[in-house]
DNA sequence: TGATTTTAATACCGTTCCGCATAAAATAGG
DNA sequence: CCTATTTTATGCGGAACGGTATTAAAATCA
């Protein structure tokens, strides 16, 4: 159960037999099956045929169907949150950074190998969020965390002269990534790219102006 | 098959064994059962518990699992989309349509047993419109009907003079539906019906202006 | 080379699932 | 009262499910 780590600095291969694969890839591959079906169709063959591994390795790398969803859940939220701050953070006119924001999204939404299959968040969690409370706390937090970024930006536009001084931050917030969570399920309605662009091009146009 | 009507004009009661239950409510309750839990994880036990019926009385009301889904996501479809254009359209301020659509729809997806459920929708197609076609069409409807009655109201409302010319009703209608979206997925999060409320607050204030 | 340790593969177990077959119950017509 | 017809109840059957025991394979260490 705990990791030995090596005896001496060195970072010397364990004793036995050593991976076939590399189990974040692997996370990866089980993250795609789930975002297509979500988690309670997902079946452990389903994840098998996904990742190339038997279920006993699927099992021994991550546990059991719920603790390898969960795994694939928390990276989405600290992928999705990293890039969304990451997306704000250069000092540009406000209008260009959310216009990234939402170009990026409506590209990553309106992937998919069967349908567009938008936000793997909305897409997944938010069916499961109410019997399970550990989900519904990843998904609150997930969201509570864009609203931050959000939040913050908008602070540091006004701050620069950069949005309308009626305007309040905070509602700002809810309002893009409101959004967001809109441009997710009209991909998985099956919009395009476009059409979910134009998602993006109303919110700016509505906080910075026609233009 | 095809339902034989009664021979004469009068509405005899049919032959066999009348019903035991009223299929509609029927239909009430195995949609409750699918909104906490979904589609996929919603047993026919599940079904037959929430409505009191056996399975057999199920099978043979509404078909299999999957009409029985079907069923229960077209009547909320249908709900959905009258009740939506029955809080537009009263002749009144813009600011108070608004308002009022959003302070009932945080009502509603406030609800819920075990937890805030959201709309049925977006708690449950969601999740399998990338699988499946037939609800991704549903759902995509439904959405464009949504969009489509807000941006009725929102031309009415420019046509009137209540809304600033420089606001474009299909894009303000896009993102009216998006906090839609977002409140029924913030809901599934856990949030109360004041947070939801916020959301609606804070569309209305950056349409109509602060009030 | 042989022992040890870890991973990979096969196959299995008990449970749950969906759907239906069969029989009992209830109503209308004769 | 008897027959026909429809609904309700019990329970079964085949398939799929999640999880694991068991065995084979591959690597390190002695």
């Amino acid at each position: 159960m705990v990791q030995k780590s090596p005896p001496s600095g060195t970072d010397a291969r364990p004793r036995g037999r050593p991976r076939g694969f590399d189990s974040d890839t692997a996370l990866d591959q089980a993250r795609s099956a789930f975002w297509n079906t979500g988690y309670a169709a997902t079946s452990l063959d389903d994840l098998s045929a996904a990742t190339g591994l038997n279920r006993p390795s699927l099992y021994g790398a991550f546990g059991d169907k719920r603790a390898l969803y969960m795994a694939a859940l928390e990276k989405s939220r600290a992928e999705l949150t990293s890039s969304l701050t990451a997306a704000l953070a250069p000092d540009e006119p406000l209008r260009q950074g959310l216009e990234r924001v939402y170009a990026v999204a409506a590209t990553i939404y309106a992937r998919g190998e069967i349908a567009q299959r938008g936000c793997f968040l909305i897409g997944t969690a938010v069916t499961e969020a109410v019997a399970d409370p550990q989900i519904r706390r990843v998904l609150g937090e997930a969201l509570d965390e864009i609203d931050g970024a959000f939040e913050e930006r908008f602070r540091r536009a006004r701050a620069a002269g950069d949005l309308s001084a009626g305007l309040d931050p905070a509602g700002l917030a809810k309002l893009a990534t409101a959004t967001l969570n809109g441009m997710a399920v009209r991909a998985r309605a099956g919009a395009d790219q476009a059409t979910l662009g134009a998602f993006g091009q109303a919110l700016v146009e509505m906080i910075c102006g026609a233009g």
